[in-house]
RNA sequence: GCGGGUAUAGCUUAGUGGUAAAGCUCCAGCCUUCCAAGCUGGCUAUGAGGGUUCGAUUCCCUCUACCCGCUCCA
């Protein structure tokens, strides 16, 4: 898809979200606020229903997985001993040059192994600036190398100014490096860009974790965080899982809930938000030493075979393997297509430092292939991080194996609201259809799977004027509201109504005419008009089957 | 945070230094025997703040939000 196209596309995705109710700014009579997002009527219902049925397979179709809801805040100390306190408060610095955004700190560390850093550090040996080579270098291999580099701009204005440099000189270039970066004479000294040598901004601190006081004081002693993933409520309460519910390794905790980063550039609508929800399990497993003590060897990863059914001898790998599979069958039994979805292995320099192998579930949005959901095996890092910091035992006692150990964990965890995003893409659709008079028309319509559509039926009297009708539309809708999210509808004409329902990716609609009051004879009484969302194909269906052929499809 | 673009009704668009226009949607009524029909009536808008001006939706500035890049990894 082009970009214009992929462009419109979305921008009619936005446009239908506001319009039905599926998705609102947040804060909207203000301004809105960046990053955050508010899910209407329609979206509300999508929403709960994904969430239910990501809960429903990991909890109650499973006998291995429990659930857990802990609070948003915890203890600080539980963002130092995950490590988010250090790699999420970062100071940036932007290229003026080529823009690119930098962590401040890693800068010399990159420059280090920058190669016209390194031609700089020669014509400058023990840090001492050689003025001649310095020139040299700026007027030939420099200028091809680094055209952005301050120093190979205006090198003799430059040399002037180092020349003029009473300080002392360090040994690594540091204090020179900054004086050939900055090109204003009268502004502070820079730091160059290790991507360009353009002259970098000042560092500016971003802290991705929200902060905010517990108790009133609010003095620096008060400072707690939102969390930023929802995982280490899991880590941090996993003796008490294990010491209430006779779970036994391997097993999981799952959890859903809010989670909060405060992002550098929110960005494509509700994708990357500021405020957003998480679906993670953590799913312990035995490390792999004790799997070959007690199997007597360790399942080795066999390309064709299936990991379908978990078995003793398996190792972090194949259960890794198990998850990545698993969670591709849930995606689609959404609605998700398995051609809308990539499988990524992330490449070893990508993986964080805790990560063994991490799988990235990612989905083909307009703007896009971006991830849905990580799936990382993370060995036993986190309960490792939580007994050394919180000085807590987090040993799990072994009985078949007569073994202590920290388990290891295999992490599926998944974003809801990119999911809602990957759910209205997949479903969009702007249909060419032509009427009985030859005329085209667009229709509307949002594809989604009736299990997680908003509303499973609409419920039309064919006319509103004849109190029949609509008495008997009234019985259908009393009838099925206990066991679905029904929609009653009686304005405007029959069509007008299908296609509403259409755009709201209703997959049923049932239509109560004169057939079904017995007007046209005793054998049509009782039955009413089933009408398909996607394929626009009407059939008879008696009122009395409706609850159990309708909860079929909906389940 | 940096660079580029955009901002008029619920949606899509028009227009103007002097009363803001239309289509669709929505609401009410009439009508209507299965795919956005018709008739009548109705609600609703210049993102926020400041400046220039007798008068600003229009010109200028600031802010905010959204879209596209840099960045990001739920």
């Amino acid at each position: 898809m082009s970009t214009q196209a992929s462009t419109t596309r979305m921008e009619k995705i936005v446009s239908l979200c506001k319009r039905r109710g599926f998705i609102f700014q947040s804060s909207e009579i203000y301004g809105g606020l960046n990053g955050f997002w508010d899910y209407g009527p329609l979206g509300a219902e999508l929403k709960r229903n994904v969430k239910e049925l990501w809960w429903k397979s990991m909890t109650r179709l499973r006998d291995d997985i429990v659930g857990l809801e802990a609070t948003i805040i915890m203890h600080p100390k539980v963002w130092q001993a995950s490590g988010h306190v250090d790699t999420f408060s970062d100071p940036m610095s932007t290229c003026r040059a080529c823009k690119k955004l930098v962590r401040s700190d890693q800068v010399w560390d990159m420059l280090e192994t920058t190669p016209w850093a390194q031609a700089v550090r020669d014509a400058a040996p023990e840090g001492k600036p050689d003025p001649e080579a310095l020139l040299k270098w700026a007027k030939g291999k420099g200028l091809r190398a680094v055209p952005n580099f301050a120093f190979v701009k205006e090198p003799e204005a430059i040399l002037a100014r180092v020349a003029a440099h009473t300080a002392d000189w360090d040994a690594h270039g540091q204090a020179l490096m900054q004086i050939l970066s900055t090109a204003d004479a009268a502004g502070p000294l820079a730091m160059p860009c290790p991507h360009c040598a353009g002259e970098l901004t000042e560092p500016r601190p971003f802290n991705l974790m929200f902060k905010t006081y517990v108790g009133p004081a609010a003095t620096e002693e008060d400072i707690a965080y939102l969390r930023p993933e929802t995982a280490q409520a899991i880590f941090v309460q996993f003796k008490n899982v294990v010491d209430s519910t006779r779970v036994k390794v391997p097993f999981g905790i799952c959890q859903i809930g809010k989670a909060f980063r405060n992002e550098v550039t929110p960005r494509n609508f509700t994708f990357r938000s500021r405020e957003f929800e998480q679906m993670e399990l953590e799913f312990f497993i035995k490390p792999d030493e004790v799997v070959q003590a007690q199997t007597g060897s360790v399942a080795a990863f066999a390309p064709d075979a299936p990991h379908t059914e978990p078995q003793p001898n398996w190792g972090w790998e194949l259960w890794h393997k198990y998850w990545v599979e698993e969670r591709f069958r849930w995606y689609e039994s959404v609605g998700l297509k398995r051609s809308s979805l990539e499988e990524y292995w992330q490449k070893p320099d990508e993986l964080a430092h805790y990560a063994r192998a991490t799988v990235d579930i990612l989905y083909k949005f307009p703007f896009g292939t971006q991830e849905l959901e990580g799936i990382a095996a993370r060995s036993n890092f986190d309960l490792t991080q939580h007994q050394t910091h919180s000085g807590k035992s987090m040993e799990y006692f072994d009985q078949e194996a007569n073994l202590r150990y920290v388990p290891h964990v295999i992490e599926p965890s998944a974003g809801v609201d990119r999911l809602i995003l990957a759910l209205l893409c997949e479903a969009f659709e702007e249909e060419e259809v032509t009427d009985e008079k030859g005329q085209t028309e667009t229709r509307t319509v949002l594809h989604f799977h009736p299990r997680v559509a908003p509303i499973k039926v609409g419920i039309f009297p064919l006319l509103k004027n004849k109190p029949d009708l609509v008495k008997k539309a009234i019985e259908v809708r009393d009838l099925l509201r206990p066991l679905m999210n029904v929609f009653y509808d009686d304005g405007g004409a029959i069509g007008r109504r299908y296609r509403r329902q259409d755009e709201a990716g209703t997959p049923f609609c049932l239509t109560i005419d004169f057939d079904t009051i017995g007007e046209n004879g005793p054998e049509k009484e009782g039955t009413v008009t089933l009408r398909h969302r996607d394929s626009m194909t009407q059939e008879r269906v008696r009122i009395a089957d409706l609850p159990a052929l309708l909860m079929a499809k909906i389940s």
